[in-house]
RNA sequence: GGGCGAGUGGCGGAACGGCAGACGCGCCGGCUUUAGGAGCCGGUGUCGCAAGACGUGCGAGUUCGAAUCUCGCCUCGCCCACCA
């Protein structure tokens, strides 16, 4: 960036604009008189406006004030549109980040994250956002945690909440355990550190989100993006098929369960295929094949740690020595096991029909085993040396009993029905969505409020003994186990129960857990008696627009819906969704493109550019420079732009009425027609987000303005209504200019109290319309008529044009086309 | 491999199927200034002196009319990835 002074501008109509000299007054009033605050009492329509709570990880960077500005301009809008809203900000400030920050600086995670969280506070206000900062929350609060963990114990009572055995996903170097959700890409890297995560079997407890799959697939009542609801769709990837049983002989197993998608192919389900930690493998394995099953059993499990990585892997496995029946053919068909059948989806079993699977053939292929086609296009022909996966409705079943002739998709149900009817199947739906893995093996979370009784197993802490607090003096360099299990007063307690010797959960909980709740707790955020007052909730919620990053699809924004669901289902709210509307800010990148960080040095500093500019260029510039959903790389070389602009506003603001040519009606009628089309575009605009384009309309009558008084407006009532409304416009995007400039024009504080202004489509109606005129389809000429004009008046001004009649070259059209009051197209005989 | 999205001036970007390039940056010229900066005024898609022609990644199509809709391809971005 050119390096400019910060010297203030003079803008020759003698004021000085000065951002500097009225910014940090108006906040401090602002502040000082509570205008932000969300009053529990307004019998004003609520609007419950809200942006993800930010992680205090040190310095607001000017992503912060990116996403910041866009839901502060909507609230401020809504305000101004006669609504009682509320806007609140918090800190999501439990998590790694502040513990691997303290162990690199041998502080407290309490005392860094209290340092980040108080200087935040700071750089949050210069932004002038209209927070309500008396409903602050900081979720590592004992205060907030307190209820954290009420909510798990509601949940455990539910039995929402249990305590499992199972293969997990574990990042070695965070040393600790992460959900499904937090592994990330082809690699599987832990979200946090990109280290690529390993298997392990631990006990661990988690949230029953399977149990909602199913009502979660279902976005009709709320307004979200779509490429969220297909992010969430997919990941919770709901299969519908039939789960069959395949008959076996062997000691203690009687059949084999399978889920398939495809029912219709079962005649050609040549041989079966089990996870190789499917718990039936080792009794069904035949003595001659032990050896080499043990050897490909211990082998995956092996590979497993260091990582399945899948994709175009070579498909291997071997045979067990058992048989199954396949029920419709009545063949006995082998049983394999292979690593490319997963353990915990479906039944961890598939009956491999290798003609119409991709990696059933690739199987089949390699280890030579049959391939039965037995679905074809009608008249079709086996395909050679491939697979046939395409499904579509007319193709028929083939070489498959008295189902042959059949359509698939009449086959899948017949099928079925007829598996059922034998009592070796019935249909089945399958989602690949796993429940919600909480524990973590770290210390700065709410530690899980679980006693482990040797009598009565796990018994969560009596309500009133919350919070479980996190003690202080603890060692919490990782290790592998929580670091609360070197803490003996800590662990050591008595049951619940029976009051005898046990030992106290001493993992934490992942920090989503926090924030699947904080919205509600803004609305009562001092209640001491509960998380929240039922009738405060009742008021405010569900939240009306939420906004925040997409890369919380499958994260957050899943979790807060469980939890929302689940708590109704409970009893303790009384609404299916916590967010009817949601918006996704796109990243601000470096300049390098890169996503900013410390590492990489390509942090924006965005105290640097208020101090030249002042928060309302800033916030300005940051919602011109695009699409609000879209991001980009930093670039500040428009700044000088919007700074400028906001200097014309100070300028026309304050103009000296000069009336030596007050009387112009056509040019008053002109910037009256400008103040009110400004006024209709500019609230859609707001409203769907669409801030550059707003801005860039503030900025077309700015200049009408400056044009108005350059020819000598600036006395008259048309000029004085186009400033006061540019202001009110303006007041969302730049409240400090807006609020000092209304000040200065002996308007009543505050200016963010005042009206939207009312658009008057009279007013912005002009009397006369250039038409465009084309010659088949193409721009030849303009005609200028009043609005009433008919239609073949029109036509007739357009054909006596002599642009068009050089394209007609003496002939008639072969057709006229109007479009009333847009455009007229002339259709000559050669098209 | 699958899904989704995006390709428009030198740049960021506008454009209910109807005047492509709003608004801004940059650049050019002018005013002002001792000079520089700032400010203000005007110009600025490409080719052309002009009339005009050509222009929204490439190629087809639908339409009176396509940046916009359809199909195929290319490039980039994001998400998922052996899910039976």
């Amino acid at each position: 960036m050119t390096t400019r002074t910060g010297t203030p501008e003079r803008t020759g109509r003698g004021e000085r604009f000065d951002p500097s000299s009225y910014e940090q007054r108006w906040r401090e009033r602002w502040e000082a008189d509570g205008l932000d605050e969300a009053n529990d009492n307004d019998p004003r329509p609520k609007r419950y406006v809200l942006t993800m709570y930010p992680y205090p990880s040190g310095d607001l960077h000017i992503g912060h004030w990116y996403a910041a500005t866009g839901p502060d301009i909507v609230a401020r809008m809504r305000r101004m549109q006669g609504q009682n809203v509320m806007f609140p900000m918090g800190f999501d400030s439990f998590g790694l980040p502040a513990e691997n920050a303290a162990i690199d600086r041998g502080a407290h995670p309490w005392e860094w994250t209290e340092q980040n969280v108080e200087r935040m506070r700071t750089q949050f206000r210069s932004m002038g956002c209209m927070f309500d900062w008396s409903r602050e929350v900081v979720s590592s609060d004992p205060a907030y945690y307190r209820w954290t963990q009420w909510l798990f114990v509601q949940f455990f009572k539910a039995g929402l909440a249990y305590r499992a055995m199972a293969p997990v996903d574990w990042c070695p170097k965070d040393q600790v355990v992460l959900a499904r959700e937090q592994v990330e890409g082809v690699n599987r890297v832990c979200w946090r550190c990109g280290t690529p995560v390993v298997k392990r079997d631990l006990e661990q407890w988690f949230f029953r989100t399977t149990n909602y799959a199913d009502e979660m697939l279902d976005f009709s009542k709320i307004d979200w993006p779509e490429p969220i609801r297909l992010m969430q769709t997919n990941w919770i990837g709901r299969s519908e098929g039939a789960e069959i049983d395949f008959p076996v002989e062997a000691d203690g197993v009687d059949a084999i369960r399978v889920f398939t998608t495809r029912p219709d192919t079962i005649f050609g389900a040549t041989f079966m295929v089990l996870a190789p930690e499917h718990p039936a493998v080792a009794a069904m394995t035949t003595p001659e094949r032990k050896a080499d099953v043990e050897a490909y059993v211990a082998a995956a499990r092996r590979e497993t740690e260091i990582n399945r990585l899948s994709a175009e892997r070579e498909k291997s496995g071997v045979f067990i020595g058992s048989y199954a029946v396949n029920a419709m053919t009545q063949e006995r068909i082998p049983i394999w096991i292979a690593d490319y059948v997963l353990p915990g989806y479906g039944t961890g079993a598939i009956m491999a029909v290798p003609a119409h699977d991709e990696r059933d053939y690739a199987f089949a292929a390699k280890y030579e085993l049959p391939i039965r086609y037995v679905v074809l296009p009608p008249g079709g022909t086996v395909p050679e040396g491939e697979p046939l996966v395409a499904h579509t409705a007319d193709e028929v079943l083939v070489d498959s009993g008295e189902f042959s002739g059949m359509s698939a998709t009449e086959a899948i149900p017949a099928i079925t029905r007829q598996l059922t009817d034998l009592g070796l199947g019935e249909p089945a739906v399958t989602y690949r969505l796993r429940d919600w893995l909480i524990s973590r093996q770290r210390y700065w979370g709410a530690p899980i409020p679980i006693v482990y009784c040797p009598e009565h197993g796990a018994q969560p802490v009596p309500e009133d003994q919350l919070p479980v607090l996190l003690p202080e003096d603890v060692d919490f360099v990782p290790t592998g186990v929580s670091p609360l299990q070197s803490h003996p007063e800590f662990v050591h307690v008595s049951c619940p129960q029976c009051g005898g010797d046990a030992r106290r959960e001493t993992d934490t909980m992942d920090t989503f857990v926090d924030s699947s709740w904080y919205f509600l707790r803004y609305c009562s955020p001092h209640d001491a008696e509960r998380p929240w007052d039922p009738e405060a909730v009742a008021r405010w919620m569900p939240v009306d627009m939420y906004t925040g990053g997409a890369e919380h699809a499958v994260l957050h924004l899943m979790y807060v819906r469980f939890f929302v669901k689940a708590l109704r289902d409970m009893g303790h709210l009384t609404f299916d969704e916590p967010f009817m509307a949601l918006r996704n800010q796109g990243d601000i990148l470096g300049a390098d493109h890169h996503r900013m960080s410390k590492t990489r040095g390509n942090v924006v500093n965005p105290d640097d550019l208020t101090s030249r500019y002042g928060s309302d260029t800033v916030r300005l510039f940051l919602m011109f420079i695009g699409p609000w959903n879209q991001g980009g790389p930093w670039n500040p070389t428009g700044i000088e732009g919007v700074h400028r602009f906001l200097g014309r506003v100070w300028s026309v603001a304050q103009a000296a009425p000069a009336g030596e040519r007050g009387d112009q009606p056509e040019l008053t009628r002109a910037l009256r027609r400008a103040t009110h089309l400004t006024i209709a575009g500019v609230g859609d605009d707001y409203a769907a987000f669409h801030f550059n384009t707003g801005v860039a309309k503030l900025m077309e009558l700015t200049n009408a303005i400056v044009k108005a008084r350059d020819v000598g407006l600036a006395g008259t009532d048309a000029y004085a209504d186009a400033v006061d409304t540019l202001l009110l416009l303006l007041a969302p995007f730049a409240p400090h200019i807006a609020e000092e400039l209304w000040a200065r024009r002996g308007k009543p504080y505050s200016i963010h109290q005042q009206a939207w202004p009312i658009h008057d489509a009279e007013l912005a109606t002009a009397d006369t319309i250039e038409l465009p005129i084309q010659v088949d389809g193409k721009l030849r000429d303009r005609l200028v008529v009043t609005r009433d004009t008919p239609a073949d008046e029109i036509e007739r001004l357009a054909l006596a044009s002599e642009h068009v009649q050089r394209y007609l070259a003496g002939r008639s059209p072969r057709r006229v086309i109007q479009v009333p009051g847009k455009l007229v197209n002339v259709v000559t005989p050669d098209l």
